[in-house]
DNA sequence: TAAAAATACTCCATAGGTATTTTAT
DNA sequence: ATAAAATACCTATGGAGTATTTTTA
C-alpha cells in the first residue's frame, strides 16, 4: 500500500463513484479503477461492491476508510511540523561561544533571537575549543576569533575590535587620550592566563611590538580582572566595547598602535544551516555592526 | 512522500548508515541515496548530516523519525486488521429470512455460528421481501423459498421439506397414516393469511389438487396456528419439521400428494462473500442435512 | 439508450540496478 | 589506501493515459 493509493480510496470513499472520484482527483477513471483494483489485490479482499451502476464500501472499506483517514491526518501533521521547522518556528540551534568573551554582547542577541523564534531552544555552549566543536557537529555554530583555517569550515569574519588598556580613574594616565606600547610595558599587567586565547592574541602583539608585560596577576574571568582594575590593583587590556559596561569606573585608555581582534562564525561546509541558524547569524551581523 | 521512502528512511535511522541499511532492506546503495535525496527534496531540506564517513539524523529528521514511527505502525495496524476481518474474526454480516418461519431452526445455527465466528456481527433480518432486500445490498444473504429467478442472483437451493397435516391427539384423524386432499378440503383449516408466502405456496398445490381449503381462520404466526390446533378448534397444514416442537400435543399426518417447499439462499452475484458468510452457509447446510 | 466501470493497449516517468567517481578518514 | 556516499547512466516496472467494450438501470 502506498499514500497516493490510501489518497486515491479515501477520495473514492466520499464519492462513491469512480468517474467523478478520478475527475476529483485530476486522474482518468480507468487509472483509479486500476490503482484500487491494485490495493484491493494487495488487501486481498475488495474494498468496494460494484453494485450494478451503484459502488458501495465492504466491511473492509468501512475499515480501511476509518484508519486511512487517520493515517493520512498524521501524514499531514508531520508535513506541517517539517514545515513548520523549516520556517524555523521549531526546533534546536546550538552555538559555541568563547567562554565569558562574549557574555555582555550575548543577552540583546538572545533576547533578539528568542523574539524571532521563541519555540527554538538555543543552546550557548562556553568552549575554548570552538572550532573542535564545531567539526565534531556537537554545535552548529561556533563564534571565536577569526584565524583558523579549516578545508571542511566556513569562516564568516563578521567584527573586528579594538583592545584598550583600562585604567582606574584615579591612574596618572587617566587623562590620556592614548597610550603606547612602551608605556604600557612598564604597567602592572592583569590578563588572562597563558593559554587562554585572549592571552595569546595579547602576547603576539606585544612580541610584534618588542615589549613585554609587567605581569602582576592572571585570572581567567573578564568580570575579575575589571573589578580588580577598578579597585586600583593594577590595570588590565581588553576589548574596548567590552568595558562600555564599567564605563562609570573605569577609563579606557586608546592604545596605539592597538592588538585587534576579529570575531568570526565557524560552521561546517556540509552542514545544513537552518532557518534558525541563518537567523541567528543575521542578528548577530546586525548586532556588531 | 510515499510509504516505501517512509520505510526506507526509517531503517536508514536505524542504521544511520547507507551501505548496511540499503543491504537490511534488499536494495542497492545508490538507490537509498536516492531515494532519501526524493524525500528530502520534497520536504525541502536535508533529513541527514553527511559528516564525512558519519550519517546523522537531523531535526527534520527526528521529527521525521518519531512521527513516521507511530503512521507505519498505523499502516500496520490497519493491515492486521484487514487480515483479520478476512480471517473473518471481525465484521458484519446481514441475513434476511422469512419471518417466524424459521425461528425453530434458527437458534443452534446461530450458536454453532457465533462459536466460530465470536466478533462477528449477525444480523437476522425477519422479512417477507427477502428478494427485495439481497438485491438492494440490504443483507448480504436471503433464505427463502426457491423459486423466484433472478438474473443477478446466485440461488442455492439447500432443502425440500414436505408438509403434514396437524391435528389434536382428539381428533378422529388422529390415529390415521396419512391423509389425502380431498379430506382436507372438508376440514376447518387454519392458516396464514392471504398473500404469505405460505399460504401462497399451500393454495397454488390445492388449486393444483382440484380442491379448496374451508378455511376457519387465519393469522400471521405459527405459534398461534399451533397453539388453536392443540386445543383444538381446527388443523393447520405446516412443514413437517416445523411440528416437532409440538410433538407432545400434535400428529403431525403426512398428506399424499404432499406439497412441498424447498428453501433456497439468495445473494448478489456480483457481491463478495465474506468468509463468514461463507461459513453461516455452510453452517446452515449441514443443520438442514 | 445512456451511464458507469472494466478491459485493452500504449507510453513514459521513475524505482532500481551497475559502474564509477568523489570524498574523507 | 580504504570505506562510504554521491554521481552517471541504463533498464524495466508500473502508473497514467486513450480508446473501447461490457454491463446494467
Amino acid at each position: 500500500m502506498e499514500l497516493r493509493q490510501l489518497h486515491y480510496f479515501l477520495t473514492l470513499c466520499e464519492h462513491l463513484h469512480f468517474s467523478r472520484a478520478a475527475e476529483a482527483l485530476g486522474i482518468s477513471q480507468p487509472t483509479l479503477s486500476q490503482q484500487i483494483k491494485v490495493l484491493e489485490d494487495e488487501i486481498g479482499m475488495p474494498l468496494f461492491d460494484r453494485i450494478g451502476k451503484r459502488t458501495m464500501k465492504t466491511a473492509a472499506g468501512d475499515i480501511l476508510e476509518k484508519q486511512g483517514k487517520a493515517i493520512q491526518q498524521a501524514v499531514a501533521n508531520v508535513q506541517a511540523e517539517l514545515k513548520d521547522l523549516q520556517q524555523e518556528h521549531r526546533g534546536h540551534l546550538r552555538v559555541a561561544v568563547l567562554p565569558s568573551d562574549l557574555d555582555y554582547r550575548l543577552p540583546p542577541i538572545l533576547t533578539h533571537f528568542y523574539e524571532s523564534f521563541p519555540h527554538v531552544s538555543l543552546a550557548i555552549i562556553s568552549s575554548v575549543h570552538i572550532v573542535q566543536r564545531v567539526l565534531a557537529n556537537e554545535v552548529d555554530i561556533g563564534v571565536a576569533l577569526a584565524g583558523e583555517v579549516c578545508e571542511q569550515l566556513c569562516v564568516e569574519q563578521f567584527y573586528e575590535e579594538s583592545y584598550a588598556l583600562f585604567v582606574p580613574p584615579t591612574h596618572e594616565l587617566a587623562s590620556a587620550s592614548f597610550v603606547t606600547p612602551t608605556q604600557i610595558a612598564t604597567l602592572p599587567m592583569m590578563l588572562y592566563p597563558t593559554g587562554y586565547v585572549g592571552r595569546q592574541l595579547l602576547e603576539r602583539w606585544a612580541q610584534a611590538q618588542g615589549i613585554q608585560f609587567t605581569m602582576l596577576l592572571e585570572t581567567g574571568t573578564v568580570t575579575s580582572l575589571f573589578e580588580l582594575a577598578r579597585r586600583g590593583v593594577g590595570v588590565t587590556i581588553q576589548p574596548l566595547r567590552l568595558g562600555t559596561h564599567f564605563q562609570d569606573h573605569l577609563i579606557a585608555l586608546p592604545i596605539h598602535p592597538s592588538p585587534t581582534r576579529t570575531l568570526a562564525i565557524y560552521y561546517r561546509k556540509d552542514k545544513y544551516l537552518s532557518q534558525a541558524a541563518q537567523k541567528f547569524i543575521e542578528i548577530l551581523l546586525t548586532h556588531f555592526n
